[in-house]
DNA sequence: GTGAAAGCGCTAACAG
DNA sequence: CTGTTAGCGCTTTCAC
C-alpha cells in the first residue's frame, strides 16, 4: 500500500539524518477520512458504530483507523457534545484508607454508569481544594463529589451550577440545603461504640474528637447520649479535640490516659486512632479500652483490641454517584440528605 | 446595572412559573467580550495576563469576568494549544498504601511544575489498565506514568508516541528499552532484609514472593544471594509465590511456618505481609522472625516486629515526573533506567 | 493596543 | 447511506 506510506511520510520529519516520529502530529479523523476516501462525518459515524452507515464502509473505516493508530480526541468530542462523561472527586487525604476505599467505591459505580472519575487530593488544605475544584470545572466535569476540607469556602460561588454532592462531611451550614449530602450516622455510631465500652466496664471514657466541626459535633453528641443513658457523668476535662494534622494527638493520649486516668479512650477517626497508637507503647498503663470511628483492616492485628464503627463505604459511594448523575440529568431535583448507619465491630468479640 | 441583568435573563428560562438556572448555559469568553465591549481576542489576552493589553482594559475585563462567574473552558484551551498540562498516572491498587504514597509524591512534583495529575486505578486488571490508558490518551495527557498491571499489554501500540515512564514495575522485557524505568533496587533491598534476619539467628527463611514477574525475579535473587553469602542452603519447598489477589497467602503462611518449620518468613510486598498477618493468630508457633518488602506505618504497632525495606517513594515519584516531562519536551531523549536503594527498617532495633 | 478571522478535532443538523 | 456545513470555546497570527 502506498497511501499509508504517504501518510507516514507526512507525519514524519528528518532529524540528524534519521527518520523519527514528529512530536504531536496525531492522526485525526481527517486523516482517516482521506485514507478511506469518505467524508469526516462518515468516519465519525462509523467510529461511533452508528447503524446509519453501511456495514462494509464501517468496517473498512474501522480497519483503516486501527491501522493508522487513530485515537479519538476526547477533548474535542466533549467540547462538541457539551458533556465530558467524567465526574470529579475531591478527597482531603489520599493516604487515609477511608478515602481510598471511598474513591474506589465511587469509581466502581461511576464506571458502571459509563462515567470516568478524576480524583484530586487536597491534603486538607482549603487553598488546594479551591484549586482542585477549579481544575475540575475547567476540565468540564459533569458533576462533583466533594469531601470538604473546611467550612470557609463559598461553594455556591465556586461551583456555579455544576451538580455537586457532599460525602462524609457536611457543607457549611449556611449553604447546606443547596446540596445533596451523603453521610454516616455519626451520633448513632459513636453512641454504639461508647455503649459497648460501657457494657464492658468502662466508667471514665475520654474522647479525642475530630477537627471537622459538623462531624465532631455529632460524634460528641453520640458520646454524651451514651454516657447519659448509662448514668455516667460528663467531664470537659476528658473531652479533647485533635488538630487537623493530628500533631497534638499523642500528647492528648497521655493527658487522658495518664493524667486524667481514663479507663477507656474514644478516637473520633482513623487518623486520630493512629496518633493514639503511636503514643501507647511509651505509656505504662493499667488495663484500658479503645474505641474509634472508622475501621481499618489492620486493627485486627493489634494486641489491644479496638471497638470501631465501620462506615458503609460502598453504599456511601454508590448513593453519591447516583445523586450527582441524577442531578446532572435534572438540575431541579430537590436536594436531600442521606444518613446511613455505621456497623459496629466489637473487637475482640466478633467471631 | 442593567446589562448583567440582561445577561442573566439570557441565561435563564422559565419553568413552572419559576425562574431557574438553565442547565449548561455557561458563560463564555464571548459573553465577557460583549459585556466589556471588546473583542474575544482581547478578553483572552486580558484573562491570560498578557502584557500587551492596557492595564485599565485588563482590569476591567477581569472584573467583568469575575462578576459574571466566568470559567475558562480548559478543554477548549487544551485543544487549541495542543497541550493539556496534565499527566496521567496508572496505579494497580489504590487501596495499597505504597501506591497512594507514590501518587501523592507524583502529584506534588507535578504540581510544582504546573501540571495536574489524573489518577486511575486498575485493580491489577489488564483490561482495566487498557481502558485506563485509552481514557488518558483520549483526555490528551501530556505524559503517562505507569505502574504496570501485567506483561501482556502491547505498550508501544497502545501508547503511540505519548511519553511514558514505568515506575516500580518493569515494562515487558521485549519493549523495556523503549521506556524510562524508575525502580527500587529489589535485589539489594531483599538481600539486606534477609541478612538482618540471618544475623538475628534465622536458619531457615521461607519466602512468599510477588506475583509480578520481573520484580519477583529480582527479589528472589536477592534472597538467594543473602542465603549463599551466609552459607545457608536454598530449598524450593520454602519458596512460594502469591497469587495476584493474595488469596493463597494465608495457606502458604501455614505451609511455611508450620509444615516446613521455617524460623523466619519473608513477604515480598505489602499486601502479602497483610495476608500473612491475617493467618498468624490461629497458628501456634515457636519464636520466628518476619521480614517484608515495603513498609507500613502501622507495622510499628504490631507485637511481632517486622524487618522491612522502605522504598524511597518521594524520590521515585520525583524522578518519574521529571523524566516524563523531559521526554514530553524532547521525544528523542534516550531512555534510561533509574535504580534507587531501599532503606532497611530493622525493627525492633531502630531507635 | 485591539480586532478580524482562522482553526484545533470533533459531531449534528440538514441535504441529497 | 453519505457529504456539506456549521460551530463547540478558545488562542493566535496578521492587520490596523
Amino acid at each position: 500500500m502506498t497511501v499509508p506510506l504517504f501518510v507516514l511520510r507526512f507525519n514524519n520529519t528528518i532529524i540528524n539524518n534519521k527518520e523519527v516520529n514528529c512530536m504531536s502530529t496525531n492522526i485525526t479523523i481527517k486523516d482517516v477520512a482521506k485514507q478511506a476516501g469518505v467524508s469526516e462525518a462518515t468516519v465519525s459515524r462509523a467510529l461511533n458504530d452508528s447503524p446509519q452507515v453501511k456495514r462494509d464502509t464501517r468496517q473498512k473505516i474501522q480497519n483503516i483507523a486501527r491501522n493508522l493508530g487513530y485515537r479519538p480526541n476526547g477533548l474535542a468530542r466533549s467540547i462538541r457534545v457539551q458533556k465530558s462523561h467524567t465526574l470529579g472527586m475531591i478527597i482531603p487525604d489520599i493516604l487515609n484508607g477511608f478515602f481510598t476505599q471511598l474513591s474506589r467505591a465511587i469509581e466502581d459505580t461511576a464506571s458502571q454508569a459509563g462515567y470516568d472519575v478524576l480524583i484530586v487530593n487536597t491534603d486538607e488544605h482549603l487553598s488546594k481544594e479551591a484549586k482542585a475544584i477549579n481544575l475540575m470545572l475547567e476540565k468540564q466535569v459533569d458533576g462533583l463529589i466533594i469531601t470538604s476540607a473546611g467550612n470557609s469556602t463559598d461553594y455556591p460561588k465556586m461551583l456555579g451550577n455544576t451538580p455537586a454532592v457532599f460525602v462524609d462531611r457536611m457543607p457549611p451550614a449556611d449553604v447546606v440545603s443547596q446540596y445533596d449530602r451523603v453521610l454516616v450516622d455519626n451520633a448513632q455510631g459513636t453512641q454504639a461504640i461508647i455503649n459497648c465500652l460501657i457494657s464492658r466496664g468502662a466508667q471514665r471514657i475520654g474522647i479525642i474528637n475530630s477537627s471537622v466541626s459538623a462531624t465532631a459535633k455529632e460524634r460528641l453528641q453520640g458520646y454524651h447520649q451514651a454516657l447519659a443513658a448509662a448514668g455516667l457523668p460528663t467531664d470537659p476535662a476528658i473531652e479533647a479535640t485533635a488538630r487537623t494534622d493530628g500533631s497534638n494527638v499523642p500528647q492528648m493520649t497521655r493527658q487522658l490516659l495518664v493524667n486524667q486516668k481514663c479507663d477507656a479512650l474514644f478516637a473520633a477517626d482513623n487518623t486520630i486512632m493512629t496518633g493514639v497508637l503511636t503514643k501507647l507503647p511509651e505509656l505504662q498503663l493499667p488495663a484500658f479500652q479503645l474505641g474509634a470511628f472508622d475501621d481499618n483492616d489492620w486493627f485486627d492485628f493489634l494486641p489491644q483490641p479496638i471497638v470501631t464503627a465501620k462506615q458503609p463505604i460502598a453504599e456511601l459511594g454508590r448513593i453519591a454517584v447516583e445523586r450527582v448523575l441524577a442531578r446532572a440529568a435534572d438540575h431541579q431535583l430537590a436536594t436531600q440528605e442521606f444518613r446511613l448507619p455505621a456497623e459496629i465491630i466489637p473487637r475482640p468479640d466478633n467471631a
